[in-house]
DNA sequence: AACCAACAAATTGTCGACAAAGTTACAGTA
DNA sequence: TACTGTAACTTTGTCGACAATTTGTTGGTT
């Protein structure tokens, strides 16, 4: 799932986004070492844009790298889900908060139509929502913050770390309502350009997710 | 100011340190371009290690790159100052949140000790406060969170941005000792284990110091 | 058997050369 | 003169080979 527009140019691009796909969804198991040689004959590219996509995967704090010994996957644990829940916390509800005074009408008259749709999809008990749902919701939210870094850095950065703790515990599970009343009201104070009640909103409905996925954390891992 | 423990192994390391702090210190000016060739007979290596800084200074956001174009350096503008800020806000704001869970006894007793000693270089008039002191000061407190992520958006990421706005519009004037009774009340919160005052604190100072040094971007700028 | 040192193997870091893409200059045409 | 297409040139992207560092092994000594 590559929602937004990110086309590969380079050899580097492509090699970079096919690593990160299979970090995120478990082909590349967490904390497995990444060898150089190895994937540069398995993808039949030079060491160098091994190299280059493997200090991207860095940046995004995919992998793990000791100059002089090589990179790692990162390895998923209780403690690195909750600091990246507080680091989400913090930095989507200042999005939540930007994008109640800076989204254009159209924007999120738009977003409005999304919710309604996944309603939709919600009442006619289709599981799409939580994965692909929640995501476009979140990330709409973030755009519209029109905040550059903080864009980057939930998009390029976190968000697909994100996504791998979701899917390598199975994400699906219950609190699809609940999280639907959530963005519900979310809307409704970006709707009204209530910023301080935005973040407010924000900062619970990923509070209350982090409780709901740490659960399954516990439950899957010993 | 390399005020952590930053020490380069590989040349590349060296290299990205280097170009690192003539960006942030304005001997490389903002928005010129990073020329691939040019910048590794001036440094004396291969264009490898050169390719390897920018990706690591593009990941810094202190250079821009397009593929099969190069890289330039940023630009500072009012509204890149703007946008950082209220990326620093909310991490830091979450930083100071967490550290006041998160830092032991001693680190806050160093932290209270460490702003005694500014207090006394603020009352002896020496300017020195504003520049180490400030950013020893957010330093402690972001290393005190805890937290592996919010350390590394914060120290590899945005703060050397912060410096580049800092340095290249002249820091100095007023500001000094409000600033120190913001710090005061931080340390207060944090010693007394509030943490959510300890955010709404660090975040209100955060704006505070944003009002001051737009006023001089104002004031520099064409 | 445990420990240390030297050596061997494998991996990462660095380099110079070639390939590909973009940029500029110039000539030709309308 | 303005525009367009081509060609030369410059810059970035990719590659294979060599250098430097780390890791694993073997041999010897206590």
């Amino acid at each position: 799932m590559t929602f937004f527009n990110e086309q590969p140019i380079t050899s580097a691009d492509k090699t970079f986004f096919q690593l990160r796909k299979e970090i995120v969804e478990g082909e590349i198991v967490q904390g497995s070492k990444l060898s150089e040689t190895e994937l540069s004959t398995k993808y039949s590219v030079s060491r160098a844009v091994i190299r280059e996509a493997i200090n991207r995967l860095e940046a995004s704090h995919l992998v793990e790298r000791k100059a002089n010994v090589g990179a790692r996957v990162v390895s998923l644990t209780a403690e690195g889900l909750l600091e990246l829940y507080q680091v989400r916390e913090s930095l989507e509800g200042m999005a939540a908060r930007l994008a109640a005074l800076n989204m254009t009408d159209q924007e999120i008259t738009d977003l409005q139509s999304l919710l309604s749709s996944h309603f939709n999809e919600v009442k006619s008990g289709e599981s799409y929502y939580q994965e692909a749902g929640d995501v476009d919701f979140h990330y709409r939210i973030i755009l519209g913050s029109k905040n550059k870094h903080l864009i980057s850095m939930l998009l390029d950065g976190i968000y697909h770390l994100v996504r791998m703790y979701r899917v390598q515990l199975g994400m699906s599970g219950p609190r699809v309502t609940t999280a639907y009343d959530e963005h519900k009201h979310i809307v409704q104070a970006i709707c009204n350009r209530d910023a301080e009640l935005a973040e407010m909103l924000m900062r619970r409905h990923i509070l209350y997710s982090k409780s709901s996925i740490e659960n399954k954390l516990e439950h899957t891992m010993q």
